[in-house]
DNA sequence: GCCAACGTTGGC
DNA sequence: GCCAACGTTGGC
């Protein structure tokens, strides 16, 4: 069973253009341990992934990406000089996983955060919720589904 | 275990 | 740059 998901990244740092150029890029850098639990409990290789910029002009959803890797540990967390540096951290227990993200696809239009929390067909969407910071959380099924369908906007709306 | 202080996220 | 909403840290 396919799960779907949503990855933040800040496009000044990571846009869904470096993604394509990479096409296959390490997620390092994830602290968070709800985060880190949807990657090793939850992802699957061939999840889709929409790819969401965050702390910019226009945040909203720009492209789609998938799984492309189990869950395996972060080797930032080893690196003195990374700023994802975790010196509580060791090879023997890990505490913090990445997967591996790969490129699908940039969306024809970017279907922004404003549009998302209008969209009441949403429901429970853990990306609008209040208070919401997490960098990686579900999408279910039809949230997918709602989503990619308005990439296309009708006639006569 | 409580909770104040602090750091981070991220929209605006 | 501001600040609300979190999560984490550490004293007690």
């Amino acid at each position: 069973m396919s799960r779907h998901w949503l990855m933040k990244s800040e496009p000044e740092e990571f846009s869904i253009d470096d993604l394509e150029r990479v096409g296959t890029e390490p997620w390092s850098g994830v602290r968070n341990y709800q985060a880190r639990n949807y990657m090793r409990d939850g992802m699957r290789i061939g999840d889709g992934i929409l790819f969401y910029h965050s702390n910019c002009a226009e945040p909203g959803i720009v492209g789609l990406a998938e799984v492309r890797s189990e869950a395996y540990p972060d080797p930032s967390q080893f690196q003195r000089r990374s700023d994802y540096y975790d010196p509580a951290s060791t090879p023997e227990a890990p505490r913090w996983l990445l997967v591996d993200v790969g490129f699908r696809r940039k969306l024809a239009r970017t279907i922004t955060l404003a549009e998302l929390k209008d969209r009441d067909e949403l429901g429970d969407f853990a990306l609008t919720r209040r208070g919401n910071r997490l960098s990686v959380l579900p999408v279910t099924r039809t949230q997918w589904d709602f989503i990619l369908a308005l990439e296309k906007p009708r006639r006569g709306r």
